[in-house]
DNA sequence: TAATAGGGAACTATAGTTGTTACATAACCC
DNA sequence: GGGTTATGTAACAACTATAGTTCCCTATTA
């Protein structure tokens, strides 16, 4: 299968509009940085406005602009926005409740990858988008 | 997709391994309680034995046995021996080398997904399989 | 009114994962 | 030694999440 890259994908979108200051860009413009297909970008954009990260208007002169300045956005706000609706990898199939281990296993599963998770994303609420914008301009 | 469940079962192995005080339990058995086929179990038994967490033999009388006492196996020594080669989700495919931040924005990335990587990997090493047993002696 | 750009449905291609079968190999017991 | 039991592993099928693609509709602006 091809990788969830949403999240990846998602951040070069909104660093992208993060470095134009203000000026719309176009699903095609932005799929020619990313190097996918204009739709790709739209259903994250799509995401990201849902969340109320960035404002896209139609028409000529139309295109996505950041709903709030990149000090504002955080890259935990980015990955609820693309990828919300993750839950724990548990078990398949059900495990067999006739067994105390298969009976009980899953909660006490999903306590610590729930545990795991925050720390994770307490990661990702540390950085700004803003900071992300600022190691690309010192990259080159 | 069916979804990466391998962390859980591997877990849910163990737990059983832990629970059973070093009386070696069958591929078979094991699958019983996981509710899965033999063969998927005898894969995980096989990347937790390269890890040197689980010790199999053959013939009658064979099984598994944990290698080492719970207390001495972290949750993230099982993470790290099902998952081992997880590298972080970037972009499927290459982003634009002519744009500034499609140059730049997967060394970004990575330095900010390793170390959210890291910060999950915290919390599964603070997580031994002998509190996992405990918890799982304790719900009933 | 024509041109431009997003919104989104519908479909295909890809690939990771599990589940399954089959068979070889090793260990144990009689 | 021969039969039984269990692991090791290759090979394959089924499933499904994801990305990529085409197409058409709608909204906006010149």
């Amino acid at each position: 299968m091809a990788r969830n890259c949403r999240f990846a994908v998602a951040v070069h979108i909104t660093s992208l509009l993060g470095t134009m200051g203000g000026q719309p860009c176009t699903s095609e413009w932005i799929a020619g940085s990313v190097n996918t297909n204009p739709v790709v970008v739209r259903r994250l954009l799509s995401a990201l406005a849902k969340a109320g990260l960035v404002v896209s208007s139609r028409g000529s002169n139309g295109g996505s602009v950041l709903a709030r300045p990149p000090e504002r956005i955080t890259l935990l706000d980015i990955h609820r926005a693309v990828d919300e609706d993750e839950t724990p990898a548990l078990h398949n199939q059900p495990p067999n409740p006739a067994c105390p281990v298969g009976r009980n296993i899953q909660s006490v599963l999903i306590r610590v990858l729930d545990r795991a998770e925050a720390a994770k994303e307490a990661v990702l609420a540390t950085t700004t988008l803003a900071e992300v914008v600022g190691a690309l301009r010192g990259a080159d």
